[in-house]
DNA sequence: TTGACAAGTTAGTTAATCCTAACTTTCATT
DNA sequence: AATGAAAGTTAGGATTAACTAACTTGTCAA
């Protein structure tokens, strides 16, 4: 896929993008819908879709809607794929906000190329995926296995966990994801303070106070 | 520092981090060094120098040698730093060869605002130092504490470590990276193949076999 | 059916960044 | 001190991608 590779601008990679995004959503795909969306005016949207018609990236007549090529459709995933993994890492990892994590990933999916998307996808996935901690990644029984997760605040003191999701409602992600508060992560219930709250948390070594209510954001499968 | 982040394009950016690594490497920086630098002719580098000079960022009078202004040395040791960091991720943890990590470092650096870098940085150097995986970490004797490092190959079947670091000897660095086999992992000598090689690692519930010798490029916190 | 208005296009401009060709300055060597 | 090569600049042109203004096409509603 992708392999004749004639190296596009990263400017007509985002409109083939936003094609496809809005093609998948409302079915036919007209220049002004794309000129809202990529917030540019009509005629920049014209001109763009001259130049991808000619790379054959998309069909496109006068006054006709527009629609990709099989080409453009292939370039178009490859580039979605991108976007959307940066965006796993942004949000889910580093704690981003959805739409500065979507701002980001849209100027990076230009940039990193398949083999390291690659490396990139397998790194990300062996964070996020919950069962990248589980004994019984990749095989089959891995669905059951990863039936065990439990709410960190089940937990008692010494008692630990690997992280198996994060809950928005915990407050400042980022923050936490900072201090090693992310899927993948071993946490372990240092201690309880006397009337049980805050509870101190040992992450990577490093202590981290909580207040007991903020425990039940956090998943953990106990170890 | 860099506040009034007027913003500039990334390819002035370009020019002022590559003024400052010549600048810093052999003392003055003519137009005809900026040039061989980033590749392009000399007057590219006439005009780009123009441009920063109106913005305040670098000294330039015609025919003389050029200097960063104070404001222009901060942006450029910001977009340094930035690159410093992206670079370490792609190479030590995804395992990038370190020419292909700073290309996309140096395209990658002019789009990651302060805050996501703070936020990006915490995550990158809770991977990768050493001391973040210690009990002691952030202690004054961390430093003492990580000296408890071995090489995975001293430990004996069902004993476990954390990765302090992994030794380019150890071949495709990328492939393993993308198994786990990164600083901060926990790694488990799960079983040795009856002649003692090859032998089976446990990193994130999955099962590496690697050979025995590769063991010694890993250096591992015994836990 | 036929306007009127929305949608789409064309033409021409601007701005950034590169280029080549040709001119000017600097400076090291004789 | 003179001079020629290297370094630096200016001028002018190409490309990309945006814009505005003005023209064309399409379509819905009276």
């Amino acid at each position: 896929m992708a392999k004749e590779c004639q190296k596009l601008s990263e400017n007509l990679e985002d409109y083939l993008e936003v094609i496809q995004s809005i093609s998948s959503r409302e079915g036919t795909v007209r220049p002004s819908d794309i000129a809202r969306e990529m917030k540019v005016k009509r005629p920049s949207v014209t001109s763009a879709l001259n130049s991808l018609a000619a790379k054959g990236l998309v069909e496109y007549e006068k006054y006709k809607p527009v629609s990709l090529t099989k080409n453009g459709q292939e370039h178009a995933s490859s580039i979605s794929k991108k976007h959307a993994l940066l965006r796993e890492f942004f949000t889910d990892i580093l704690g981003v906000q959805a739409s500065e994590a979507d701002l980001v990933a849209c100027k990076m999916e230009h940039i990193m190329d398949d083999s390291l998307m690659r490396k990139f996808s397998k790194f990300v996935k062996g964070i996020t995926n919950p069962c990248a901690s589980c004994p019984s990644f990749g095989e089959k029984d891995c669905a059951r296995h990863c039936k065990h997760a439990v709410l960190l605040s089940t937990l008692k003191t010494g008692e630990a966990g690997i992280i198996l999701a994060v809950d928005k409602s915990l407050g400042d992600v980022a923050c936490f994801a900072g201090m090693g508060i992310v899927i993948g992560s071993r946490v372990e219930i240092a201690r309880v303070a006397p009337l049980g709250d805050p509870v101190v948390l040992k992450v990577r070594g490093a202590e981290i106070s909580l207040r007991k209510s903020q425990l039940k954001s956090i998943t953990v499968k106990p170890v």
